[in-house]
This record gives structure tokens, C-alpha cells and sequence, in this order.
DNA sequence: GCTGAATTTAGCGCATACGTAAAAAAATGC
DNA sequence: GCATTTTTTTACGTATGCGCTAAATTCAGC
């Protein structure tokens, strides 16, 4: 059976392209980029480029500057605080509602495979894998919360964070801290527990911005 | 001295009008407009519209959908909840952070200033007037945390939720406990103590999420 | 040489036009 | 009459073109 390949739009088509570019880095961040050439690049007039910069801009991920073009935005480490800060405290309010929620053992099974993939990622050393499993674990937690503006909201400050991400990922010491927090934060869900939730989650990611703002500190990072 | 007229765009000037349209309910919640009708409305083309339109997308205001126009979105009771939740979230946090940076008395007048206006507005039966200087303490509040992500997604929010505000105004209980509120919020960023800032207004804003969420019920209002 | 004015150029903002696909209307068959 | 097919219409998605202004360049005067 053939996928059936429902008509995307161009714009779609530019939006999804523009942020692959972004994350990739092959956009790098800091750098203008003409819309003529963006157009050119991925096949299309300009029309459709102008509106997908419109939603990325609106997303944090890009600028739109009169006769300069798309400026692919930096993220400084003011940003990542601010950030992290929001991110603290809409995936402790997504915690604490999905241990309210009452989730069954299978409804979990998801939350627990991406800890086992992170403690796997661990064990092996593959650190990129375990930053994958990490998102999973996250991405699911807020969406058992069952908030569909953070998740909106978290999905959209993840992706600005992405780039810093990366470069962080091997500089800071081996996460397994984080492993035992996310274990706590699944037990706490599971018992029903939302304030332990809460509380739990909330301090496993300010641990998690304090040590991501030091490290960018002490390596006199300024611009992601 | 003349006012120096900014040469505004038309894309801009399409944003701003399609808000006023909308908060006034000159287009109402639920209805579906033309991009042409709209475009012939605001004397301009179709392309300033459509980015308009899309940028009021990704605020949350209403929904591009093909060949049947713009349509202006409603709030349901769930969408109250979800939004009033968030809120709680990153204004309590706006207020322990505020509270953090030992801002002087001038540095707070303008939030004090908000607090007398709705006493005044209560005193003088004024609910309006109430409800403009209660939104003004809620936005300054967040613009001392000084978080710049809070200050767009708390903004964007309160949009979602103005229409509504104007129809349960007159339902709701006379808020003198709101006033009280904000009191001690303000006493405490004061006095710099983060914790009772943050705590006091969790409770104030969870207080006014239930009160809303019960009037919606009682009433039987399922969209606004 | 350097400053400032005049000229040129570049690139966006927007209007316009058109192809296309979905929806509506009309026509056809039973 | 009702269901199905065909035709027509409608409104979006996108390409295209151009005016206008900000930026870059050249030129003039000192």
C-alpha cells in the first residue's frame, strides 16, 4: 500500500524546511539570509517563504528585518535562563496534573521506556541517544499534564533551546543525577502523588539550569 | 509639535485592526470571514491580510482554514482552565522574581498606582474602570519579573481570555478579596520576599480560576 | 583626504493575476 | 422524488511584477 502523500503546502513544505535548516545548523544562528535566496533555495517564490518566517518568527526561532532579510536568532545565556525558568514551572504544572490524572501502569509505559533508554543511553555511553530519550521523557511527561497550551508553549521554548543543547551535551558531567530525578518524577506520577511530582520535577530542572548556566559561563559562551 | 508619524505597515496595521475587531466581537467568536471581505474591509489587499492572519494564528486568536476564510476562535470552559492555569503558573513566578530584585518604592508606584485604582473602582461601583487598572497590575506585575518570554506568553493569554472577561464581569461576586490579593502580593515583592510573593499570588489566581470556572458552569456558558 | 550631498541600487511590502481544488449548483438517470 | 454525476463557481495558494524607501555608492566641494 502506497503512503498516501496528502498534498502538503508550500508553506508547510518552508516551515518545516527553514527549521531543519535552523537545527541543523547549515542556517547558522546570527546569520541573515536574503528571501529571494531562502526562495530560490527550497524551490518556491518568496510569497510562501515570507509567510513561514511570519509563524518562525512568532515561534522565536527567526526575524524578519526590513530590506535584511531572515535573521536566524542567537540564544544568548539571559535567553537560556529565561527559558529554563519557564520551562520549571509548566512541566511541574504538567507533572503535578498528570499524577492527579491517575494514569495506569500501560499509560505510563511510554514515560518508563524513555528512562530505561536514558539509563541504557548511559550505560553505553551514547550521550546523544540519551539526549534523545531525555526529550522523549519530557515531551510525554507534558503531554500526560494534557495542557495543550504548554505543550504548545514547551514544544516551541525546546526547539529554541536546541542548538545549545548539542553543544552543551558533552561538555556537562555525566547526567546521572537526572536519570534518578526522572525516576522519582514516574513514581510520584504513579502513586498518584502531585505535589511530590511537582516538587520533584521543579527541582530536577532548576538543577538542570543551574548547571547548564555555569557551564556556559565557565566557557565564556555567549551566544548559541 | 507634531506627532511623528511612523510609517506604519500595512501587515501591522492588519494585525492591530483585526484584534480591535475581534475583542469588540465586531467579529464574533465562531464566525468565518473571507480573506477578500476582510481585505475589502481594512482597504488593502489580500497578501498584509494573510500575514496578519497568520501571525493572529500563532496567538491564538483565530484559525486559517482553506477556502472557508478566517474564523475568529471561541473559549471554551477547557480552554479557560488550560489558560488560567498557565497563568498561575508564570505570574506567580513573575511575582517571586520580582520580589527578588529589591525594586525601590518609585520602581513599584506604577504597580501601587493599579492597586488604588481598583479600590477606587470598587469604591465608586466602577467595574470597568476595576477591571482596566486589575489588568494593569496583572501586566506590570509580569513586566517587573523580567522575563521577556513571560511578559509574550502571559500577554498572548490574556488575550485569549479578554472576551470572556467582559461577559463574566458582571456575573462575578464584587472582588474585594481580589483587591486584598494584590495587596499582599505588592507587600511582599516590598519587603523582597520572594517565596510569600510567589505563594500569595498562586493562591490568588488559582482563587479567581475556580470562581470563573464555577460562573461559567452555574450559568451553563459552554463558548465564548 | 574627508565630510556631506546626490545618485544608484537593492530588496522588501504589497497589489495583482491565475491555476487548482473544493464546494455548490445543475443536470441526468433511475 | 432521490441519488449520482457533471458543470460551474468560488476562494485559496502561490507566482509575479513593481513602487518605494533604506542602504550603498559615487560625486562634489572644501
Amino acid at each position: 500500500m502506497q503512503q498516501d502523500e496528502k498534498a502538503v503546502s508550500n508553506t508547510e513544505r518552508a516551515i518545516s524546511e527553514l527549521r531543519r535548516l535552523v537545527f541543523s545548523g547549515e542556517l547558522a544562528a546570527g546569520s541573515d539570509h536574503l528571501e529571494s535566496e531562502l526562495a530560490e533555495r527550497l524551490g518556491m517564490s518568496r510569497t510562501p517563504i515570507r509567510e513561514a518566517a511570519r509563524t518562525l518568527e512568532s515561534q522565536g526561532l527567526l526575524e524578519l528585518r526590513a530590506r535584511k532579510g531572515v535573521r536566524i536568532l542567537s540564544v544568548s545565556p539571559d535567553d537560556m535562563r529565561e527559558i529554563y525558568d519557564v520551562l520549571t514551572e509548566l512541566e511541574s504544572l504538567a507533572a503535578e496534573r498528570a499524577a492527579e490524572k491517575g494514569y495506569s501502569e500501560e499509560q505510563l509505559a511510554y514515560l518508563a521506556e524513555a528512562i530505561e533508554d536514558m539509563d541504557r543511553g548511559l550505560e553505553l555511553g551514547e550521550l546523544e541517544a540519551w539526549a534523545r530519550a531525555d526529550d522523549r521523557f519530557h515531551s510525554e511527561l507534558v503531554r500526560l499534564g494534557g495542557n495543550s497550551r504548554v505543550i504548545a508553549i514547551v514544544a516551541m521554548l525546546a526547539d529554541q533551546v536546541r542548538r545549545a543543547r548539542t553543544v552543551t551535551l558533552f561538555m556537562r558531567p555525566v547526567p546521572v543525577q537526572s536519570n534518578r530525578d526522572h525516576q522519582g518524577v514516574y513514581e510520584a506520577i504513579m502513586r498518584g502523588d502531585a505535589q511530590a511530582a511537582r516538587n520533584l520535577h521543579r527541582t530536577h530542572r532548576q538543577q538542570a539550569r543551574d548547571m547548564i548556566l555555569n557551564l556556559l559561563e565557565r566557557h565564556r559562551l555567549r551566544q548559541l
